[in-house]
RNA sequence: GGGUGCUUAGCUCAGUGGUAGAGCGCCUCGUUUACACCGAGGAUGUCGGGGGUUCGAAACCCUCAGCGCCCA
């Protein structure tokens, strides 16, 4: 490519489309597979294919796509590998919707047709985040994109499941989970959110005379399905009725009290009614003692089969109903109203969760989550922050079974078969169950699915080039809020279907983006924040940098549109310099020239940008993105573009500039390199017109060079910044604008004075004339600067400033000589400490000396 | 109840023992060989309270207060 002229300003939406479609179309983001690269692999947390890119999928693929494109430039043979999850629920509830616009259901059509018009869906309208990816400027390798109900990846399904059967870590079980009466299925615990919300606690008395007992509850309808009354064993006030037979209100069985020391006597009356069908901890005491477990709720959760005025009522009005019932037999004891308790609801729907007595197919979690603990305690996989690690043990080592089926038509369907006689067959991959046999009728969870993403999508079963490369992989990149979801789920199924060998090395875990007041985002603050919204208005290099900035490990972030207007004048400045560089001949032919050829500037900026470099790439290597971005920022703006650039430009208008031309040249180049993971698209576009390079997508990551490294030059150019900043101040405080001529005289060091022509350059300073009279002087502690005002000086602002630096002094000097004159301070504070201190009495004494004969001075006149 | 964080400038946040920082916002001035999506200058903090360790604490320890998240 040939270099090109840049066009006024940076305009986003004419150059990323474009980019990508280069970078794709060269197969940049497709590995090598070269025998000598180091693979370095990351496998995207699938989106939903029903999904659309939201702020936390930015985030998420902003940090993926820096590490990903670091790694490919420093010359790994770099894997980011897409893909999408088939959403179960989600999916299924979205035809489903379809369907009842048109007044049908899923049953209407049949499982084989709903399926195939959830397939129509997929290929008409799912993946719409594709497309969005590509705006973001993700470098994954679109040839090796997946599904989870791809071919291949079901495969990896089956043959998982049966290898977990076969190892008895799968196995279907009669168990209360949770239910959501909406979407008609079992969830597993993770999918149930818990909140507190009012209720009413009424207290039912249960028999009658000496027989009988008071018990609490929130949910009375369930008092239908009762067939027990526990109390502890040691609670010397129910004593006498253990064993005894009581007659359940309402239905009229007679239930037994049983002892279990498992009841709080401590709580409401030490009494509590048990109801084995609906409550989890029901079931297990009446598993311990025999009790029925009489199931009274359908799974439209409508009250049916208890013989009693009840049936056919939905949950919520027979709760009310049953305690109207009970009030006009006055076995209401008590009534609190409103009260406050813990209950379930569906994450995807938000209806309330019915614990139900099911039968259901589950991975028996305890051997896995211990292996799934000790690869993160033995430091096989580490969890980056590490702080964040306990929320992964505490999941981990307290971990239920997982129940893993699905009452829905949408997924991987369970591989096993029932023969006429009860047998149970599980099939493997092109295996087929005897004639005669009927398949399972539910679908495993779609974590089950995504749990095998980290080798699924690489091929396994089988043993593929890929499998053998790329497994495991290098870093998983997720929201801390997906520990438990996704991550904990990929270690226990990676561990075991790949030989204990872990599916990643790093869990990078990132924070949750907030508004600009650290407010979580939700539908009903409105405050949502569209990515692709702001990618439109400010660029999508403007996104990433402002996400990548705000990326602390682990950490929640504020988002702003003011802070992306920020980042995207961050690239208009960038635009500019190098726009700029190239108008000044800033070239990157040749090699650089000697460092002792160059001038003191050009020295610094050189020592500057290598400090940025290694910072940048440490850094980055550690998952500190905002730092990396606070660095960048810094050196671009504050150090390049502030002062290099306004201190070269007297040499690149008066005087011979190759060698600064060449600087520039190369600072630039190397910039570029190290904001392109972070900023792709404004660093493509400006690197290949000013270099006439292929792309820096395939460039060299930048190494360090500590010959650059040059302490005197960065000392130089910090009294060079003094003396400018020191005259700027006056210029301010005197009302002289920063465009007016004036004349002034130099008195100063000779290594400033060596840049004199810059200094006068800078400061819009003229040479000293006949008639010049040095109305005021400015000084610093190397020189100081005459100035002819042509006039009279503003006494009082000049002796506002000199007073308030003088305070400033004195007060630093104060400090220091506290310091030196304390005993222990001398005797124990490490040397450089105490020289430090030493240089700063000093300067602070020559400061005051100074400031004060000025303020004399002024005093005079 | 268990776990785990947080409290630093108006706002959002960095800062793990040596003179308090950034972005945004705010005030003043300003078309100067890139850039007004800009430049120059400026203001702003008893680093939540109290105690301790240390020559030295925003940072380490204890304690109190307030806020948050996860799990039960």
């Amino acid at each position: 490519m040939s270099k090109r002229e840049l066009p006024a300003t940076f305009v986003s939406a004419d150059v990323e489309g474009r980019l990508y479609d280069k970078w794709v179309a060269a197969g940049y983001f497709t590995p090598t597979l070269d025998a000598d690269k180091i693979p370095f692999t990351i496998v995207i947390p699938p989106p939903n294919v029903n999904g659309s890119l939201h702020i936390g999928h930015a985030l998420d693929h902003t940090i993926q796509d820096i590490l990903i494109r670091m790694k490919r430039m420093k010359g790994f043979d770099a894997l980011w590998l897409p893909g999408m999850d088939h959403a179960g629920i989600a999916m299924q509830n979205v035809v489903e919707k379809q369907l009842a616009t048109k007044g049908l259901s899923r049953h209407d059509i049949g499982r084989e047709e709903f399926v195939k018009q959830v397939w129509d869906w997929k290929r008409e309208y799912g993946g719409q985040i594709l497309g969005q990816m590509r705006r973001l400027g993700d470098s994954v390798d679109w040839t090796r994109e997946r599904f989870t109900m791809d071919e291949g990846l079901s495969r990896a399904v089956i043959t998982i499941f049966k290898k977990l059967y076969d190892a008895e870590l799968i196995y279907r079980a009669e168990r209360i989970i949770n239910w959501c009466p909406r979407c008609m299925t079992a969830i597993s615990d993770i999918e149930v959110d818990h909140s507190d919300d009012e209720g009413e606690l009424v207290s039912i008395r249960y028999g009658d005379g000496d027989l009988s007992i008071v018990v609490a509850t929130t949910r009375a309808e369930t008092m239908l399905g009762d067939t027990g009354i526990a109390v502890h064993p040691d609670d010397a006030r129910y004593a006498h009725l253990i064993g005894k037979m009581i007659k359940l209100p309402l239905v009229d069985r007679m239930i037994p009290v049983v002892a279990d020391s498992h009841v709080d006597p401590e709580f409401g009356t030490g009494a509590v009614k048990v109801t084995p069908a609906h409550d989890p901890n029901d079931f297990e005491i009446g598993q311990r003692h025999n009790l029925a477990a009489i199931t009274i709720l359908n799974t439209e959760a409508v009250v049916v089969d208890t013989g009693t005025i009840f049936d056919g009522m939905d949950r919520f009005v027979a709760r009310k109903s049953v305690v109207e019932a009970l009030r006009s037999e006055e076995r209401i004891v008590a009534e609190k109203r409103p009260y406050l308790h813990a209950v379930g609801h569906c994450q995807r729907c938000e209806t309330t969760v019915e614990p139900r007595l099911s039968k259901q197919w589950f991975v028996k979690v305890a051997p896995l989550a211990r292996a799934a603990g000790d690869a993160v305690r033995d430091g096989r996989v580490k969890i980056e922050p590490e702080s964040l690690s306990p929320r992964y043990f505490e999941w981990v080592d307290n971990m239920h079974d997982w129940c893993i089926s699905r009452q829905l038509w949408w997924g991987h369907r369970i591989p096993v078969w029932y023969g006429p006689n009860g047998e149970v067959v599980v099939t493997g991959v092109d295996e087929t169950a005897p004639a005669g046999y009927v398949q399972d009728p539910d679908v495993l969870d779609t974590w089950f699915s995504s749990g095998l993403w980290p080798f699924s999508t690489l091929g396994w079963p089988d043993e593929t080039e890929d499998l053998k490369r790329f497994y495991p992989t290098s870093v998983l990149v997720t929201g801390y809020d997906i520990l438990f979801f996704w991550v904990a789920r990929m270690m226990m199924l990676g561990l075991f279907a790949m030989d204990g060998v872990a599916p990643f090395k790093v869990v990078a875990l990132h924070g949750m983006v907030r508004d600009k007041f650290g407010k979580k985002m939700s539908k009903s603050r409105g405050n949502g924040i569209d990515p692709l919204e702001f990618m439109d208005r400010y660029g999508a290099d403007a996104v990433r940098f402002t996400l990548a900035r705000g990326a602390n490990p682990g950490a929640d972030q504020a988002l702003a549109e003011e802070w992306v207007a920020g980042s995207r004048n961050f690239a208009t400045k960038l635009w500019n310099a190098t726009r700029f560089a190239i108008m000044n001949g800033a070239n990157v032919e040749g090699k650089l020239p000697e460092l002792s050829d160059l001038n003191a500037i050009d020295r610094w900026i050189l020592s500057r940008l290598d400090e940025t470099i290694s910072q940048v790439d440490e850094l980055l290597e550690q998952y500190e993105f905002a730092r990396a971005c606070e660095a960048i920022y810094h050196f671009a703006w504050d150090e390049l573009c502030d002062w290099y650039l306004e201190l070269s430009k007297e040499v690149f208008v008066s005087g011979d500039a190759a060698n600064s031309q060449r600087v520039l040249g190369y600072v630039l180049d190397h910039l570029m390199r190290i904001m392109h993971p972070v900023m792709p698209f404004v660093t493509e576009e400006l690197w290949t017109s000013f270099t006439g390079g292929e792309s820096l997508v395939i460039t060299d990551w930048p190494t360090p060079d500590s010959s650059h490294r040059d302490k005197a030059s960065e000392k130089l150019v910090g009294q060079l910044q003094e003396v400018i900043t020191e005259v700027r101040r006056f210029r301010n405080d005197q009302g002289v604008k920063s465009s007016q001529r004036i004349p002034g005289k130099l008195d100063l060091n000779p290594d400033l004075a060596a840049h004199e022509s810059a200094l006068r350059f800078v400061l819009r300073l003229d040479a000293p004339t006949g008639s010049f009279v040095a109305g005021a002087t400015v000084e610093v502690a190397n020189g100081k600067v005459s100035l002819d005002l042509s006039g009279t000086v503003d006494v009082v602002a000049e002796r506002a400033r000199l007073t308030k630096d003088l305070a400033t002094a004195r007060k630093d000097h104060a400090t220091a000589l506290v310091k030196i004159s304390n005993e222990n301070f001398m005797a124990k504070a490490p040397a450089n400490v105490v020289t430090e201190i030493k240089e700063r009495l000093e300067t602070t004494t020559a400061d005051i000396e100074r400031i004060s004969a000025q303020l004399v001075q002024l005093d005079i006149k």
